[in-house]
DNA sequence: TAGTGGTCTAGACCACCTC
DNA sequence: AGGTGGTCTAGACCACTAC
């Protein structure tokens, strides 16, 4: 018999109801001195339990309205088919999605010409430091910030493809602009990662306690080289990613319902 | 000037210094009565800008010992190789892929026949509720909790594959294992995500705060339906995913250094 | 104005690790 | 034994939200 502590306790029994419908997704909690008079705990007590929850991002939190049980509405993300050129679309690939999921999409945006990081330089095989054209994007789902996007392009690509440091949108895509040059993007190399987000990251997008970020890196390559590498950061408790992978004919067929 | 509270002071300030080296990876913070006197606070504030950085993933804590920075060593697991039968491999991917890293794998392993569950059925395509062969592996790099998957093949595959039934590992693999009875897996669909996780898999994973999982859903595909669906649970902090997708031979060439 | 959570303090006692 | 973090209490005051 290992006797739990009682903030534990708290959390736990909170859990369990939130679990079993007691508290659904978008209800409130009761407050904490309430809990404190059924859980017979002091007012800290009840609050180190409900930080638990917090943290695991069950509940959230809010000055003067109390807590809150989280709802997730998940968007998918399809990565494969993304910017693939055979999949025909006007713009870009993110907004046709979020419209055809019946969400309004708004983004903000901006282009700069900035030493890469190591991270990118390393993926673009250019030297830490040197120069890389910045396209970044803050982009919001109905006004709810959703990600951001940043987009790296080796500094040599500038001479063949100027518009890329034109500061506003390149209606076609900048993928489809640079094949229309004979800079074709082949194949890419992705990599997916989560983590808690940094404090700059959790003001960009709007996260509280308890909700990681998925980091998806791409790296975009032409027959001989790479041509740029896009970091994307999702907030993880609204989107999801997947791949189609080979042939999914069988996938189609009889949907359920 | 918009004034922070204190236990966030200490936590920037604790950032900052842990950015910047003065405490590297692996490290101990000074003490909590040190940082007390340091800041001029009291012990519970404290406590609560160390538990920040805790939730954040920056730091970790063990009563007796300290707080102590995080150190990650990420492990790269490429998923679109994974398992590709053009990539001959002897027995399990994972246990390859681990060995060839220099790391020590290890796993427990077990089979069931089990209830589908909801969001499991709904991606083999058969009823919920309805059984499901599920083989389930907890694995282990060096002896650290690395991952769980649980892979669950509808019930009308095990006539035809009966051995998905048996207790061991199949020692050729089970995709080559169907493959062999004619049962091909021709695609497969990833979906990938994180959130924090479940007091089940921080057991499991032996994850503290502060630390998301990944989770990993493939369902694979015959010609005609669904065969498979694998659910992996990795711990963020020591895992990165990626996928090669068309033509990488512009990655390879010109390795740096 | 009343009720909610947010911040902060001071102090007590316990559990774990190292020496 | 002495130092570390872990748990818990009681109480004070502040900031935000609702009515």
């Amino acid at each position: 018999m290992n006797k739990q502590p009682k903030y534990r306790q708290v959390a736990d029994a909170l859990r369990r109801e939130i679990d079993n419908g007691t508290y659904p997704p978008g209800s409130r909690l009761p407050s904490e001195s309430e809990l404190s008079a059924r859980f017979d705990a002091s007012r800290n007590t009840i609050r180190n339990g409900l930080n638990l929850l917090v943290t695991q991002g069950l509940v959230s939190s809010s000055q003067g309205l109390g807590y809150e049980v989280t709802k997730h509405e998940v968007f998918e993300l399809n990565a494969s088919r993304f910017e693939n050129l055979e999949f025909p679309q006007n713009g870009d690939a993110y907004s046709t999605d979020v419209t055809n999921a019946g969400r309004r999409p708004h983004q903000t945006f901006r282009v700069e010409l900035t030493p890469a990081p190591a991270y990118v330089a390393e993926r673009l095989k250019v030297e830490e430091g040197s120069r890389a054209v910045l396209r970044f994007c803050h982009r919001f789902v109905d006004d709810v910030p959703w990600s951001t996007q940043a987009t790296h392009y080796p500094e040599w690509l500038v001479e063949q493809g100027p518009r890329l440091t034109e500061p506003g949108d390149i209606a076609e895509g900048t993928t489809r602009y640079l094949a229309s040059l004979g800079i074709e993007q082949v194949g890419y190399f992705d990599e997916i990662s989560a983590r808690m987000p940094t404090p700059e990251e959790a003001r960009l997008l709007e996260i509280g306690a308890g909700v990681p970020v998925l980091l998806w890196t791409r790296t975009g390559f032409s027959n001989d080289r790479p041509i740029r590498c896009t970091v994307t950061t999702f907030r993880g408790d609204l989107n999801r990613m997947n791949y189609e992978i080979g042939d999914l004919s069988a996938r189609s067929e009889n949907e359920p319902q």
